[in-house]
DNA sequence: CGTATTTGACCTGCGC
DNA sequence: GCGCAGGTCAAATACG
C-alpha cells in the first residue's frame, strides 16, 4: 500500500507532467480560476481550479453535511475531511472513482463570507472523458438522485464582447477567457465529436444559449447504448459551461493574487 | 456482503 | 530546526 509520501511524489510528478491542463469547472455557476504558477510546484502551490457554486445549484445532491459535493460528470468518492483554520466549515477531499488511478481531485468546502456558496477546488485533471464512457468500465459510480435542473440567475452568468474577447460574468465577476487550456483539455472530446455523428442535445444547452445567443450549439456525441446513461445529465448543467466554451468562449479563467 | 463514508493518525510543505 | 496547517491513508463503521 502507498503511504502518503509515496502518494504525494507520485502526485506531484504527476502535475509536473501535467500538459494537457486541470479538469473542467463543471459548474453550472463557476468563478473560475487558476492558482498558479509558483516556481516550485508542491502540493500546496500546485495549478488549482477553483469553483464557486451557490448551495441551491446543488440542493438534491446525494450527500449531506456541510461540503456537499455538486454532481458532475464524474463519480467522487470522498477520502477525507478535515476543519480549515479560519474556517467554521470543514473541507471535504474527494477522488475521481470513475475509473481505477484517475489523478482527479476536488475538494469541497463552504465559503467563509459566503455560506451560501460551496468552494470546489480542482486538482489534477481527469486522464478519462466523463461517466459516459467511464462508467462502462472502472467502478460503477453510484446512481444519482434527480434533482430539478437548476437554472443560474441570468444576472449572474453574462457574456460580454470587449475589444474582440469574450468575458464570461458569472455571480458579477469577470472571468477572462483563456481558449488553449480548453482546447487542449477536451482533446478527448474533440476525437469523441469526429468518431460519432448521434448527438444528444442537453437542455442545458438551450439554457446556455438564453444567457449567451451568438453561442453556437454544442452537442455531446454518444453511441446508441450512451443515450440511457446520459438521460440523467440533463440534471448536469456544469457541463453546458464547458461545451460552450469550446464553441465559442473557450476556456475560464481568473487570476487570483 | 460489497461499497461508500467517517475519522484519527501520519506525512509533507511552509513560515518563522 | 520546530511547529502548524493542509492533504492523504486506512481501519472502522454505516449503508443499501
Amino acid at each position: 500500500m502507498k503511504r502518503g509520501r509515496d502518494i504525494a511524489r507520485s502526485y506531484n510528478d504527476h502535475e509536473s507532467s501535467q500538459e494537457t491542463g486541470p479538469e473542467s469547472p463543471n459548474s453550472p455557476a463557476f468563478n473560475a480560476v487558476i492558482y498558479s504558477h509558483s516556481p516550485k510546484r508542491s502540493r500546496r502551490s500546485m495549478e488549482k481550479r477553483v469553483v464557486n457554486v451557490p448551495m441551491k445549484e446543488i440542493e438534491g445532491s446525494r450527500h449531506k453535511g456541510d461540503t456537499t459535493p455538486p454532481s458532475d460528470s464524474w463519480a467522487w468518492r470522498k477520502y477525507g475531511q478535515k476543519p480549515i483554520k479560519g474556517s467554521p466549515y470543514p473541507r471535504g477531499y474527494y477522488r475521481c472513482s470513475s475509473t481505477k488511478g484517475c489523478p482527479a481531485r476536488k475538494q469541497v468546502e463552504r465559503s467563509r463570507d459566503d455560506p451560501t456558496m460551496i468552494i470546489i477546488t480542482y486538482t489534477s485533471e481527469h486522464n478519462h472523458p466523463p461517466l459516459a464512457s467511464s462508467s462502462r468500465n472502472g467502478p460503477k459510480p453510484k446512481p444519482e438522485p434527480k434533482p430539478e435542473p437548476e437554472v443560474p440567475e441570468p444576472e449572474q452568468v453574462e457574456l460580454e464582447e470587449e475589444d474582440g474577447n469574450s468575458k464570461l460574468m458569472v455571480m458579477g465577476r469577470e472571468i477572462e477567457t483563456t481558449p488553449s487550456c480548453i482546447v487542449d483539455e477536451f482533446a478527448w472530446f474533440s476525437e469523441m465529436e469526429t468518431t460519432s455523428s448521434t448527438v444528444l442535445e442537453s437542455p442545458i444547452f438551450s439554457l446556455e444559449k438564453k444567457t449567451a445567443e451568438d453561442d453556437v450549439a454544442v452537442f455531446f456525441p454518444m453511441g446508441e447504448e450512451d443515450e440511457s446513461l446520459f438521460a440523467d445529465l440533463g440534471e448536469l448543467p456544469e457541463c453546458s459551461v464547458v461545451f460552450r466554451h469550446r464553441s465559442s468562449v473557450v476556456g475560464s479563467q481568473v487570476e487570483i493574487f
